[in-house]
DNA sequence: AAGCTCATTATGTCTAGATATAAGGGCATT
DNA sequence: AATGCCCTTATATCTAGACATAATGAGCTT
């Protein structure tokens, strides 16, 4: 437990706090003392003490309203963090080998639950793809996408046999705003031939859709392999 | 896109540096001016300066290094945040009551693969629960769970027919370490009857072990009804 | 009782400058 | 060529103090 010091920094400030807050020193709902407070107690300053209390806030577990004082959650809203890789540094750390496939590219107006889902007009053209991505010779991931082309110049002519559309639109389009889901799915016959397994099998499914300033850009479905995990830690 | 100005505040300078990173004004790879330099650029202060590029880092679009400098990550490792709510609030906020019951309670000694998984001495006792979550009379969630008892004192007496056991876990134990995996899992037909749905349906599971200071704590099974969604957006 | 105004106060942010620390690069040694 | 040492440099953090801003709550008005 750490004990209060002189010239204390604002991690080991963190740590105090933290371990008041566990310890019920501070109970939840409670208010702390005010960052002024809190500096001279640790004979330290109120910047060093914001940044500490500024951090666990954003941790989730301090509540911080100017004026009304830093308040401890009583629930504190655990924030688990996933990194979201780009496939092929996936693939590579496991030491396979990453293959990509390109097994369908149409243009094609907008099916209703697409137009409904994204908020693009009915009937516009898009551009479908879809895509296999292996660990060596293993099935990886299936990727089924819609791209809106009016938003994104050169699309259309985009080469999208070589590599995948994820790493050409990294590269062109900067996207300001993300929706991320994960779900489970049920294998349907194309999924389950793509991932050389049964139809009927849960598949993890991702669904990720970005916006360009407001506009659309594109939705992504991705359906992993079976046994596919995604793990964190904290 | 914002243009530098005098006295810009590290919201600005952020947005500044993004614009920059997107336009490739600073490529993927390439270092940026130094601290100082930002400094004198956008007539701030290196404090200032430091604050921007240290969230833009940790926000995982630059990687900075002492002496070594700050320099633009060439694939900007996203980082999805996932809240992850008490299921009392989960449940509450959708405007549904939230029920709980407890299936099953029992101790019983170690099976080995939670042994291995957990890493605890092979034929210890551990604590068994089965809960069910309900959101009004819908199944929400079914809890499988296990608990080891040395490392907490209290939890062979505790109660777990009113409240489960995640919430007796909070209050008593603040853990120190978490371990959360999202699979996709096939309903076996315990599960299916307590989800109120059909054997082989894919069923979003969550897997989360908990340690305190390196002692494994509790393993819990997550089954959520089907149609669930873990969403984010950033 | 309800609504409004305003002073107070805690957090949010910025400035200017200092010290601490990690790590790259050069130089000398082996 | 490889190793080890040291100097330099960029980031990491801290200090002390200032102003900005949101929100509360007291006191006043209606």
């Amino acid at each position: 437990m750490a004990a209060p010091r002189a010239n204390m920094s604002y991690r080991e400030i963190k740590q105090v706090v933290l371990d008041r807050i566990h310890n019920k020193i501070w109970a939840p709902d409670s208010l702390l003392p005010s960052e002024t407070d809190l500096a001279e107690e640790f004979s330290s300053t109120r910047t060093t003490v914001n940044r500490a209390l500024r951090e666990l806030a954003e941790e989730g577990y301090l509540e911080r309203k100017r004026k009304a004082g830093t308040r401890v959650l009583n629930a504190p809203i655990r924030k688990a963090q996933f990194a979201i890789p780009l496939i092929r540094d996936e693939i590579s750390e496991t030491g396979s080998e990453y293959r990509y496939a390109l097994v369908e590219r149409a243009v094609m107006p907008s099916p209703a639950w697409l137009s409904a889902r994204m908020g693009i007009p009915h009937g516009r053209d898009v551009l479908h793809l879809r895509c296999m991505h292996y660990a060596g010779n293993t099935p990886f991931q299936y990727e089924v996408r819609w791209i809106v082309p009016d938003s994104i110049p050169g699309v259309l002519e985009a080469d999208f046999s070589i590599s995948g559309p994820n790493d050409w639109l990294v590269q062109k389009v900067p996207f300001t705003n993300l929706e991320l889901s994960f779900l489970a799915t049920k294998a349907d016959q194309t999924v389950a031939e793509f991932l050389d397994t049964q139809t009927g099998d849960p598949i993890f499914t991702a669904e990720r859709i970005t916006w360009l300033r407001g506009q659309p850009v594109t939705l992504a479905k991705l359906f992993f392999a079976p046994g596919y995990r995604m793990t964190t830690h904290l």
